[in-house]
DNA sequence: TCACGATTAAGTCAACCGATTGAATGAGGA
DNA sequence: TCCTCATTCAATCGGTTGACTTAATCGTGA
C-alpha cells in the first residue's frame, strides 16, 4: 500500500503540474508552486518523485504518450495495408483528438505539450522519445509509402508542417474549448476530421519549381 | 544627441533580449540577464527602457512587424488584384522568410517570435497587434476573395493553420541554420516555396463531410 | 511485536529576482 | 558659464527559488 500511496501522489503531482505548465509556460512554474498545488505541504515534492522538473515532464509526456499509441493501434489494424493516403493520415493525426476528448473538459494536455515543444530544453527530450513508439513510426511508414512521388526532402519538411498542425491545432481547439469562445458545434471529432482535410491536402500539393532558384542558377 | 544614446542602448537591449529569449524562453530569461548581455552593468536599464517584460517584447516585435509589413506592401502591389489564391499565398508568407533572410544569420527573429506566441501572457498582447496592420489585413482580405466557396469557418480555421504554419516552419528553419544542420540547398526562398506550396495545398483542400457528424444526428 | 525503510513534513540556506531609491555623469539650453 | 534633466550606475529591500538537512509518520516484513 506504500506504493499505492506513492503512485497516488505521483499521479496528483502531474495532474497538477500539467495545469499549471499549460497555464503559465514551464519556467514560469517553480516546483514549489507545483507541490503545493498538488497538495504537498512538502516543497521537496517534485524533486522526491521526479528528481528535478525535467523528469517531471517526461513522465506526464510519456503517460499521455502510451495513451496515444495505444489509440493508434487500433487505427492502424484499421487501416490495414490501405493505399488511400486519407486513412494514414487519420492513423496519424486521429489519435490525438481522441485521447484529448477523452479526457473530459476541461484538458490541459494540448497546451501543456505545446509548452513543452516550444521549450529550448525539454524539446529535444520529447522529439527523441516520440520517434522511438512503434505504431507512430508504422504509420509514418505507410504514409510515406503514399508520398514515395513527393522528393524525400519536401516530404519530411512537410511531415515536420502536419506535425506543428497536430500540436498547435488542437491545443487551439483546447483552448477555445476552456475558455468556453469555441463554437458551438465545435468537437473533436471535428477537429480531427478539419485536420485530416487540412494534412492531406498540405502532403498531396503540387511541388512548384521555384522561380528564384532558377533565377539563380540562371544566365 | 542624448537621443541618440538612448535609441542606441535600446537597440543594443532589444537585440541581446531578442536571443536570450529565442534560446532560453520569455520567462527563463530575468530582466538582470539582459541588461547584463547588453553592456549595461545596471540592473535598471530593462525597467528604464521598457517599463517592464511585455514592453520590451512588444518594443521588439512591433519592430519586426513594421518591417515585414514594408515587405508586404511591396508584394501587395505586385499582385494587384489576382484572382490566383497562390499570388495572396505568397503575400501572406514570403515577407517573413524574405524578412529572416535579411537579418543575416545567425538570427533569432524566428524562434523569438514562437516563444511570444507560446506564452499565455504575452501571446493576446501580439495576435491583437498584428491584426492592426493594414497590409496583413488587405492580404486577409484577397485571400479569402479567393476562397469564397469555403465554409466561413472552415476558413477561419484553416487561416489559423496557415499562421501557425508559417510562424513554426520559419522557426525551424533559423534553427537548422543556426545549428549548420540545414540541407545545403536549404535557404530562405526555398522555405517561402516550400511554404507556399503548403498553405496552397492546405486551403484549396476538399472539405469532406465527417461520418461522425452524420452519426451523431443521425436515428 | 517491532525495527526498517519509504514517504511526507518542516526548517534552513545561499542565490537570484523585480522594484525602488538616490547619486554620478554629462550633453543641451538659458 | 551654470543649471537642467535624461541617462547610467550602485546599493538596497522584501520575496521566491532550488537544494539540502532533519524529523515525524506509518505500512510492512522479519
Amino acid at each position: 500500500m506504500r506504493a499505492d500511496r506513492a503512485a497516488g501522489t505521483r499521479e496528483v503531482i502531474m495532474t497538477s503540474a500539467e495545469r499549471l505548465f499549460a497555464e503559465h509556460g514551464l519556467s514560469a512554474v517553480s516546483s514549489r508552486q507545483i507541490g503545493e498545488a498538488a497538495g504537498q505541504g512538502n516543497v521537496t515534492a517534485v524533486s522526491y518523485h521526479f528528481g528535478a522538473k525535467a523528469g517531471l515532464v517526461r513522465a506526464i509526456m510519456t503517460k499521455h504518450g502510451e495513451e496515444i499509441e495505444q489509440i493508434r493501434q487500433q487505427h492502424l489494424a484499421d487501416v490495414g495495408d490501405s493505399h488511400d493516403i486519407r486513412d494514414w493520415v487519420g492513423c496519424l493525426v486521429r489519435p490525438v483528438p481522441e485521447h484529448l476528448g477523452s479526457l473530459g473538459s476541461p484538458s490541459w494536455h494540448a497546451r501543456f505539450a505545446v509548452q513543452v515543444m516550444t521549450d529550448p530544453m525539454m524539446r529535444a527530450l520529447v522529439t527523441d522519445e516520440a520517434l522511438t513508439r512503434k505504431h507512430l513510426r508504422q504509420t509514418l511508414d505507410g504514409l510515406g509509402r503514399c508520398l514515395d512521388a513527393l522528393p524525400a526532402r519536401i516530404r519530411a519538411e512537410r511531415g515536420d508542417m502536419a506535425r506543428h498542425l497536430i500540436t498547435h491545432t488542437c491545443a487551439e481547439r483546447e483552448r477555445a474549448l476552456a475558455e468556453g469562445t469555441a463554437p458551438l458545434h465545435s468537437s473533436w471529432e471535428h477537429t480531427a476530421d478539419a485536420l485530416t482535410d487540412a494534412i492531406v491536402g498540405l502532403l498531396t500539393a503540387p511541388v512548384t519549381s521555384s522561380r528564384h532558384t532558377l533565377d539563380r542558377t540562371g544566365p
